[in-house]
RNA sequence: UGGCCCAUGGUGUAACUGGCAACACGUCUGGUUUUGGUCCAGAAGAGUCUAGGUUCGAGCCCUAGUGGGCCAACCA
């Protein structure tokens, strides 16, 4: 196999000099550290994709170890789904393990350390620590407690051990120095009394050991050579070489290699929050069926939409790894199961919003099988029969009674193709009194061979099943829910973000089973979700095709901006400077102190001719995003003491469309 | 009144020890097509946060600034 000439990420890059300085490759060992506290979302595939990716790249092992340290939080349940979601994205693991294996080791090292007067038990109050402590800015000052002889700090800490002392009475700490830069070094928390059952350990211990004191040794007995975690553990790397460096002295003729912490960027989704606390949230307070409701970010929640282990693991590739605070917009992760599911699935007709068509020139009692293929990307996917009939749905939005030529579809006195069977032509229409359309006519023509523009998906009536089908939109309006500071993220839930439907699917998915996943010809992708039966059926739309028709629809009312573009002369520096200060006065700030800068958008609108909103705005979108760019609209609007034209609402619809409903509300409640 | 990290098209990531900024998504054309999908061909879009410096040459090195992020849980 030859390597690709692809280009190394940052971690690659360390661990290809660490190779070429002396380390062995049979050295290489990686690890994936989940805490059971919850289910593993997209953003943890990244860090999976990454230590098992390294795993496969080098051959070497990747564990799996829980970091089970907080009885509190932690449970069996998160365990075995943790486990699952791994295995389903298709890694495996070397060893299955948990940091409460070491509670002993990690018992035995504090009191070496507690001998060597580097670590004390205090006995203050977490209050009265956390003032000691400091601030970033100001150094902390020394415990009382810091100077207790060895002695005196051995018994309390076995009689903290042995269940002598309540929880708080007493904490093990390290000694380091309450001065140090870095508020981690300032004696940090070794153990803490927490007197629960753990899920693996029960009642053997009632002293828990923190993250800093487990992590970096549990990757040290393991014998990890790489740690990779994500950048908010920077600091800690400080306190990893520290700890590591003083059991290094305790073990180093049995453990000779000391472990490497490194720290990448997480993924953030666009719409889509991250936090399991949450997460968690979503589903205790019920916006959600589950940790695995398909509108979840969740893996769960992402196989039972629909996501294959291949398109997430294809997603996770592309995103890259890097330290730089990131985005990824959703498009990327639908353009990964598209890619794969159009490879795969087969593909089927269903009609999720029917309207009926009868063909009047077809005999009523006839039926004919027709021959439909499966997959026309993968050949050997086969053939399938499919009944047609006299009447048939079409999709309701498929019909207009006169339409321009640009859409082909069908139209009074136009012809169009059905998928897999004849070419109609629609002649007349029924309707109920309110207008509505409730039968086509049509004719049809057996002529197949003839060229015309549109081609129709349909479902014989007679034949059709019923089905349920759920539609799903983004969880969250908001492109970052979870960067308002002082917000709660539930305001940004989306009130319409599950759509149920009764649709009507072709026979042969009669017997289509749980997890099977399929192309709604001309819809999207669509899988059987874990509810469905075979009396009913559900599906979960995956994700709809790419529909350059939905885009072209809005577009034919205003088609005037384009050429503004163009004309755009390349740098406006002064005009983003305003731009930015506007975004950054209004959009960040906390509700109660937007009504005081809107004083000063307005000032800052004074520099922005009202002539030049439309290149400014256009050069915003672009430079600083529709956000800011929308600030600057309501800026001028204020300025102009917000006179309403074409150009403004042209404005709002836009935010619209990118659904900034914040800033929406804001320019409907100002106009 | 501190420490650490980061800064490249709209988004994300590249550019090995300095050598005309590349790839993917997205956007836009055109072609093929019994899916307005796929596929194929092509286009637009950044001169790498700013100001200095080193150098024949800087996205890469140095200095200062600006902007963003992280750090004060008996969480991980």
């Amino acid at each position: 196999m030859s390597e690709e000439a692809k280009s190394l990420n940052f971690i690659e890059h360390i661990i290809e000099e660490d190779l070429e300085n002396g380390l062995s490759k049979d050295n290489l060992c990686f690890r994936f550290p989940p805490e059971p506290n919850g289910y593993l979302h997209i953003g943890h595939t990244k860090a999976i994709g990454i230590s098992f990716g390294l795993g496969e790249k080098y051959n070497a092992p990747v564990n799996l170890r829980f970091d089970d340290t907080n009885p509190a939080k932690e449970e069996q349940e998160y365990v075995d789904a943790i486990k699952r979601d791994i295995a389903w994205l298709g890694y495996r693991w070397a060893n299955e393990l948990y940091s409460s294996d070491y509670f002993q080791k990690l018992y035995d090292w504090a009191v070496l350390l507690i001998k060597d007067g580097k670590a004390y038990v205090d006995s203050q109050s977490s209050v009265l620590m956390a003032e000691q402590k400091g601030t970033p800015t100001q150094p902390g000052v020394e415990s009382p407690f810091r100077s207790r002889t060895i002695e005196e700090n051995l018994k309390l800490f076995r009689g903290m051990k042995d269940g002598k002392f309540d929880e708080g009475e007493h904490v093990l700490r390290a000694k380091i120095d309450m001065q140090h830069p870095n508020m981690l070094m300032r004696d940090p928390l070794m153990y803490r009394i927490l007197k629960k059952s753990h899920h693996r350990t029960g009642n053997d211990w009632c002293i828990y050991p923190m993250y800093d004191w487990t992590h970096g040794e549990s990757d040290y007995i393991e014998q990890i050579s790489h740690s990779l975690c994500s950048l908010e553990f920077k600091p800690h790397r400080e306190l990893y070489d520290w700890f590591k460096e003083q059991v290094f002295e305790y073990a180093k003729d049995e453990l000779p290699m000391l472990p490497k912490q490194r720290e990448f960027a997480r993924l953030n989704l666009s719409y889509t929050i991250m936090s399991k606390r949450k997460l968690l949230q979503l589903v205790e307070k019920g916006f959600v069926s589950g940790w695995d409701d398909p509108r979840m970010p969740t893996i769960s929640g992402l196989r039972r939409r629909g996501y294959t282990p291949e398109s997430i693991k294809m997603f996770i590739d592309k995103v890259g790894v890097a330290k730089r605070e990131n985005v990824i917009d959703v498009s990327l992760l639908e353009f990964c199961i598209r890619e794969d599911l159009n490879k795969i699935a087969p593909r089927v007709m269903a009609v999720l919003n029917p309207v009926k068509v009868v063909i009047t020139n077809y005999p009523e009692d006839k039926v004919e099988w027709m021959e439909a293929e499966n997959n026309q990307e993968d050949e050997s996917a086969g053939y399938r029969k499919v009944p047609f009939s006299r009447e048939i749905y079409i999709e309701r939005e498929d019909f207009k009674e006169e339409a321009s030529r640009k859409f082909f579809r069908l139209k009074l006195g136009s012809e169009v193709r059905l998928k897999n069977a004849y070419i109609i032509k629609a002649e007349s229409v029924k309707k109920d009194e309110n207008g509505t359309v409730t039968e086509i006519h049509c004719t049809y023509s057996t002529d197949t061979d003839r060229k015309v523009k549109g081609t129709l998906h349909w479902v014989s009536i007679a034949h059709a099943i019923k089905a349920e089908v759920r539609e799903y939109d983004r969880l969250f309006m908001d492109e970052a829910p979870d960067s308002h500071e002082g917000k709660d993220i539930m305001e940004f839930l989306n009130p319409n973000s599950l759509k149920t439907i009764q649709a009507f699917v072709e026979p042969s998915l009669a017997d289509a089973k749980v997890g099977n996943r399929y192309q709604f010809q001309r819809l999207g992708y669509f899988n059987v979700d874990d509810d469905s039966t075979s009396e009913h059926l559900v599906f979960n739309k995956t994700v709809g095709l790419r529909d350059s028709w939905a885009k072209i629809k809005p577009k034919t009312a205003q088609n005037k901006p384009k050429q503004n573009v163009q004309k755009q002369p390349p740098k406006e520096r002064p005009a983003i400077e305003i731009i930015k200060q506007l975004g950054k006065k209004y959009t960040n700030l906390p509700e109660e102190k937007r009504e005081k800068s809107k004083a000063e958008i307005l000032k800052l609108a004074e520099k922005v001719k009202y002539e030049e909103l439309q290149p400014l705005f256009n050069t915003a979108v672009k430079k600083v995003g529709t956000r800011i760019a929308v600030a600057l609209v309501l800026g001028v609007l204020l300025k102009n003491g917000l006179k309403r034209n074409e150009e403004i609402d042209a404005f709002v619809e836009k935010a619209k469309a990118d659904s900034n409903a914040l800033l929406v509300d804001e320019i409907n409640d100002v106009i």
